[in-house]
DNA sequence: CCCCACCGTTCGGCATCGTCGAACGCGGGT
DNA sequence: ACCCGCGTTCGACGATGCCGAACGGTGGGG
């Protein structure tokens, strides 16, 4: 007998029940029918609700199934929420690091950029909104690769770009399996020339990775000359990640 | 910030990860993705996989979404295969109490008789599998009223069979409650005069009720003068009811 | 008005169960 | 042979899930 999550079955169970059943069902019949305390039953229902599985009647408090479940075959996370969640953290990392901010979804063939912040200077800067950065050329393609998933690996061919772009498949795992490890990425110079960056994932409800946030300069700026990040950039750019990451939890 | 299951939590995430993904995906990826150990991720995904919602190619061992996500319109379990994992049990319970041995699973009018073991003795007996019997007047029926979901409340009128039927509304919800606080109930001659009956229910993945098992036979076979079952009647049904729903839970 | 019944939700103590590091056995590649 | 990555198992431990008690709300009846 091979052992399970209580609890995982158990919300298995609800939805099942829910599922099966001819209309919405009070929480004390679902408690009722599966044995359980009417708190236990409420606390696994409430996950399930906030995650989208299962639909609460507004006037009724009655419990069905949630359009989260018929929609499983879309993921991720919605750019235009993602964008208006992040707005004001970003804008914080930005003055915080003096450096200009990226967030970026996983896409296709690489990471788009959703999101903006120019770097606090008088200096000529570009929107790179829509922007898509290869994977294997940027610290936002390297994070969003390695965190969120459905994402075929990038072709064979890895497209030079400068003179320090890794093009190598097996140098590029390598770089991949530190992402993984350290759970953030660096740039130094393999995009644009004397452009550094530093990228963390950004995780949606239950840790899913449905993106990532970067801080972007010039690369004397972002690392020293040993070529670590500068003191307190990775931590200040983790520490924007994790709250927008708690906001999208909330949010889905 | 409202309280969340978190290990609920996690499956939500392990299964829109692998609906968004675009091929089945490694254990390994599933751990890395979420930031979660591989056991503690190997454990969740086993409990959905189990549930029917994740699915485990058997070569390569990977993960993908499994039928019971998309089949969570239907619910319940099939009768045949109720049937094939009870019988053995439904012999011996009949050998046992020396009763006949009925196993039903619930319908929108009724509970429908799925299986049926003669008492063992030289009578005439009919055989009465698909005979849906009324949920008010028989034990089976008050079985898979109280402990299955998705069922409307009997018709106000409720019909009568016998001297002994219970037709006034108020007595069937009190006894109703007394079924659902005992965890089984008893049939006097209410369908049928002189035959009686005890029940238990029989639970499904995670404690959902997907049917009941009951012995029957005169009276006086079933109970005492005080209207008591007679001794061990209630226990090996339970006892019967147990091992198959252990077996129904394994077999999901 | 009060009382009652039932409801979903919150609270907090506690022990069980989920977590996860370490390890195992397997298969494939060199 | 060794190495690596894999899914799976094991067991210690403490965090988290469980659930009794309680709360506040709603609706119905007297």
């Amino acid at each position: 007998m091979t052992r399970s999550i209580q609890s995982v079955e158990r919300a298995t169970a609800i939805l099942r029940l829910l599922a099966g059943a001819a209309g919405p069902l009070r929480l004390s019949e679902v408690a009722g029918t599966l044995g359980l305390a009417k708190p236990t039953a409420f606390g696994i229902i409430r996950t399930l609700r906030d995650a989208g599985f299962v639909h609460q009647d507004q006037l009724t408090s009655d419990y069905s199934l949630g359009d989260g479940v018929r929609h499983l075959h879309r993921s991720g996370i919605d750019p235009h929420d993602l964008r208006s969640l992040a707005t004001n953290w970003a804008d914080a990392l930005a003055s915080r690091t003096r450096l200009e901010v990226l967030i970026a979804v996983p896409e296709r063939d690489g990471a788009r950029i959703v999101h903006h912040v120019f770097r606090p200077d008088d200096s000529e800067q570009e929107l790179r909104i829509d922007e898509v950065l290869p994977f294997h050329a940027t610290a936002l393609g390297k994070v969003v690769l390695a965190f969120s998933a459905g994402i075929a690996s990038p072709s064979p061919d890895l497209e030079r770009y400068t003179r320090r772009t890794l093009t190598q498949r097996a140098a590029f795992d390598v770089e991949m399996s530190r992402v993984r490890e350290r759970g953030w990425a660096d740039e130094h110079g393999e995009l644009t020339p004397g452009v550094g960056a530093v990228s963390v994932p950004l995780r949606g409800f239950g840790g899913l990775g449905v993106g990532a946030v970067a801080v972007s300069g010039p690369l004397e700026r972002v690392f020293h000359t040993v070529g670590a990040p500068r003191d307190g950039i990775v931590a200040a750019t983790a520490s924007t990640a994790a709250a927008i990451s708690r906001s999208l939890g909330v949010h889905a």
